[in-house]
DNA sequence: TTGTAGGCGTTATCAA
DNA sequence: TTGATAACGCCTACAA
């Protein structure tokens, strides 16, 4: 393996010089520079980062937390966009990702990796990834003296800084969207309030009603995030005899698209009984039959949003707001029509 | 920061024995040890992990190459399972896992940040997952004087270190189980024998039926891995007119339930008019009506069965076989029915 | 069983 | 603009 120092030697010049060349520094000549760097892709110089890191007292070294709960039993492919938005980031800069699953409050070591063998010490900061207990979090900020970036949080903890989705808006606009279809009689299936996922999106759909003077029809929020879970809900709205509205707003995809087999199992057709919009936009929502109307979330840049505001932070050159919101948009299929 | 100088400073030995005590080693007094660690422990002290690989000669860091097609564009949650795999066994290790993506033959950098930048020096292993192609391959093998272990390669490339998934066996197993539940025509709709997977599966149905004089009804052979994909191959098959089966396998899961979802389309009933078997086990699964039947296979165990394998061929303490293969076992559900 | 001292490959501080 | 030289924190002969 050559070195930094073998590069030197053949340049003529001290490794000390040879250094500045490979960083680029304004303090060494252009030609000397130039006669440096070309010699070391020759030599096919790479420099050890470990030593570099050493040297710099930085570890280059961002943690990246997952709720092990959540990851490993998700089926959610939502997971891994917003990861891949991470790593894919992470690979442009010098900075390297490592996991780290934090489990529940109650074990022996609830933050994992992160909070003990390795040690807080080791990163320059952490990103945590999705809904995390406030007792978690606060166990960790007191331990950790570096940069924290919530990611997809859902805009719990007003003062961390934190990336997220737009989830107050994206039940807006497409309760709005129903709305403006000429829908008067609009029923929710999804998170409750509990869940800060559902706080956002119940305050949205309610607010977009609100505006337009409306009121809820079917309100089902016992839903977790997954299909069967639509089902229920579609079972039991089905099951309470109530006046039944004409749309559908779901807080993600794989509810409505479980609500909407469940309907269609009882003979209903989608749109023309029921129009329906999820959040997400999911590649599975554009292959259902009718394909799901839905709002659709930038998973990937969370991520990627995500690490770049920490990596700013690290430097200290982050201007920006505490919160970041990404926005996101409507994409329209085919289970909402247009009513009179 | 407490460094091991401060730890033996306080415990006044050298620091030479402090270093030994926390590698547990032999040749320091068990009575030494002891009060080393713990004061260690009231330091709070962790060791620096630049400065330990950089006296090591070691990186401790493992590259996992993605196909960064596959891995963008994939619904499949398959991807995260294995990473999940991958991480969780590395989280157990000293060693970090460094992402890298690579992408087409014809790109500048075919082999992503493992070629270039961070170079593969800075590697002491890599595993690359999934398909890939031969010539990547072999880019990457000229290039890489460390180790090279393939997860989920579906047993391409005989002479390098692999573990996979037994699609064949897999496969003859689904097949085995319809004959044994009385039948007698039996169909394939999946990928096509010039992909990876497609050529163990197919040659895992044939060869049951086979081995049972059984010939293959309504072959459809052009599928890539999506649930639309599913649907085209029952369409074609009730296209083509000719006489159906009573059962089908298919490559995988999503298969399975795009091609039931067109048969119920056209008033089929599963499985009374067909049976179904699938692959994978995929979350969604268990979910769809009627459950599906399928050959679960151990996604998770692929990634930490491929880490520790890479882990032990890097330590110079392997002496298993080349190719790991992992069994798999079919999950019983609604969609496979007994005829006589 | 413990201590001394040199080295791992870079960076950073001075002085030249 | 360049060059010596001392860090960075840990490991490991070798000596005691």
């Amino acid at each position: 393996m050559t070195k930094l120092k073998d590069v030197a030697e053949k340049a003529n010049v001290s490794l000390a010089t040879a250094s500045l060349a490979m960083s680029n520094s304004t303090l060494v000549n252009e030609r000397t520079k130039e006669k440096i760097r070309l010699l070391a892709e020759e030599l096919g110089y790479y420099p050890n980062i470990n030593a570099q890191r050493l040297a710099r007292r930085k570890s280059y070294n961002i943690c990246l937390m997952l709720n092990s709960k959540y990851f490993f039993k998700s089926s959610n492919i939502y997971y891994l966009r917003v990861i891949g938005g991470v790593i894919k980031e992470a690979e442009r800069t010098e900075y390297s990702i490592t996991f780290s699953f934090y489990g529940d409050l109650e074990s022996k070591n609830p933050l994992g990796r992160a909070g003990s063998d390795l040690s807080i010490k080791n990163f320059d900061g952490i990103i945590i990834f999705d809904v995390i207990e406030r007792e978690m979090l606060e166990l960790l900020l007191k331990k950790a003296d570096i940069p924290v970036v919530l990611v997809d949080n859902h805009g719990n903890y007003p003062d961390v800084y934190a990336v997220d989705n737009d989830d107050f808006g994206g039940a807006y606009k497409a309760t709005k969207y129903l709305i403006d279809l000429g829908h008067k009689k609009i029923g929710y299936i999804g998170l409750p309030e509990t869940h800060p996922l559902g706080r956002e999106c119940i305050s949205g759909f309610k607010k977009a009603l609100n505006d337009s003077s409306l009121k809820e029809f079917a309100f089902y929020d016992k839903c977790k995030l997954g299909i069967r879970s639509g089902k229920i809900g579609a079972q039991e709205i089905l099951d309470s005899n109530k006046h039944l509205p004409s749309a559908f707003f779901c807080t993600n995809d794989f509810i409505a698209i479980g609500a909407m087999e469940e309907f269609k199992r009882h003979g209903f057709l989608i749109p023309q009984d029921f129009s329906f919009i999820g959040m997400d936009d999911m590649d599975i929502s554009s292959e259902v039959e009718p394909s799901l109307t839905t709002v659709k979330i930038e998973m990937e840049a969370l991520g990627q949003v995500g690490i770049k505001k920490l990596i700013s932070i690290i430097n200290d050159s982050y201007d920006g707001d505490i919160k970041t919101i990404l926005s996101n948009q409507i994409i329209e299929r085919d289970t909402c029509r247009r009513i009179n």
